[in-house]
DNA sequence: AGCTTAGATGCCTTGACAGGCATATGCCGG
DNA sequence: CCGGCATATGCCTGTCAAGGCATCTAAGCT
């Protein structure tokens, strides 16, 4: 089921919320247990649960159970798909970049 | 005035909303009058204005006003603020696929 | 000056979403 | 099997933003 959903899920909108690309700031360093990102977060437990279940439709996270405890880790795939929308437009600032450089070199 | 306000909205809030990034890739292959853009977006145009003017004073685009037509034009700075913060993540899954490669390159 | 066109703004309604709190579920140890 | 810890979920409320419509402003034309 939620192999179909994550797809329609607006990757923009998730990371729209600061509290989300927080999360991610985390788990980008190690994965993590939701009680670690609480006391990380300063939030409370049912807003990060929440959070992550946004993050975990979308995509953007995975996590697997261990005892009674759900580790979190960080899936880059949706993260690529954000990246492929900006791509275009780093392009554009880096020939930008390369022109002002050239412009640079010519004084 | 607005130079100051600018730069404490956040850039993921405003590209959480589709027709703005669909303003933004219209603006990515020329620069555009409001009414171009209502019939590219088939959106009204007070809908169009007022994510252009989200979008101006997020600093995503500016603006020239020639005779009774307001020419929008595309802003690359604020979206380098956006890259910034994919930067990282684009490090991890660069050295992921290397290690991927290298994995490939011994069978 | 009056008319028209391009665009901006204001008001209103509606829908989405975040957070708080209470509660349910799942898993462990004894 | 029971109590307790870790996490998830439901309900409620407040907030905020998007779109529609009407209106205002500004610039050009005759």
């Amino acid at each position: 089921m939620e192999h179909i959903a994550w797809v329609s899920v607006d990757a923009f909108a998730v990371l729209a919320e600061p509290s989300r690309r927080r999360i991610l700031d985390t788990l980008r360093r190690a994965e993590c247990s939701v009680g670690e990102l609480v006391d990380t977060l300063e939030l409370s437990q049912p807003a990060v649960s929440k959070h992550l279940r946004v993050l975990r439709e979308a995509g953007f996270v995975s996590c697997r159970t261990v005892a009674q405890h759900r580790i979190y880790r960080l899936d880059l795939r949706r993260l690529r798909a954000v990246d492929d929308w900006l791509a275009p437009y780093r392009r554009m600032w880096e020939t930008h970049l390369d022109a002002l450089e050239r412009h640079l070199d010519k004084e």
